[in-house]
DNA sequence: AACAATACCTAAGAAACTTATACATAAGAA
DNA sequence: TTCTTATGTATAAGTTTCTTAGGTATTGTT
């Protein structure tokens, strides 16, 4: 049997989304490690948005570095999990970034669709 | 006097969506140049969006290249202007980026605020 | 025994921006 | 008159952020 594909099997992030996709995670999930945001976003996105690993873990460790997040290591099943939280200033930085997004949407939608403006 | 800015004066583009923006302003108007097409960003949106030249005229180049774009020169008053219009390819393409962006704009919602999913 | 899933990581390169600069004309203010 | 602003084009250097492609290691499945 054969099926094709029809959606966009995965489209590309658009750039910066991804820092507030991760932040927005964190937000409603107090604590969570790499693989697990790259299998949450996949199943709240139905498959359509994939994360990659060489993407996510840089900007976790960038993020890490500017003060937004909290790293705490653990070992579950003999496997390494680095559990992310959000410190203070990250809790404000998601605020911001998250009110930044919705801006974005709205003008784009103003852009690319007028009439409901 | 003195004021300060409250509100982001230069919202960053985020990547992808400065094509899409050029793709649905030539499709609405026919034909612009470079320079019309800054200005009419920020208009339709209030100063939020300043889209630099350096991201413009290349982008416009590329898209040329690409034979998305028909160029036609003309000079008014004594100044250049490259007005820029849609090509068969072109207008197809439009069609797809606009719905490339109306499904991620869907997702990044769902994703950022899953309450009105 | 081999493969998929889980879990981390980095390096090389592409792509799309920002910033800065350059050139040129016209209009307006100092 | 000279300087700045607006109009109009363009490119070069640098940054950021992603993709692609690898690497390591353990556990569970075929």
């Amino acid at each position: 049997m054969m099926y094709i594909c029809v959606t966009m099997s995965n489209s590309k992030l658009y750039k910066g989304s991804l820092n507030v996709i991760i932040l927005k995670l964190l937000k409603e999930h107090d604590k969570m490690y790499g693989y697990e945001i790259t299998q949450k976003v996949k199943a709240l996105t139905k498959g359509e948005l994939n994360i990659t690993e060489g993407a996510l873990y840089p900007a976790l460790h960038k993020m890490e570095a500017e003060g937004l997040l909290d790293v705490e290591v653990k070992k579950v099943d003999n496997r390494l999990r680095k559990y992310y939280k959000l410190t203070e200033t990250g809790t404000k930085e998601t605020v911001n970034k998250l009110e930044e997004l919705a801006e974005y949407i709205k003008t784009m939608q103003a852009l690319v669709n007028p009439k409901l403006a």
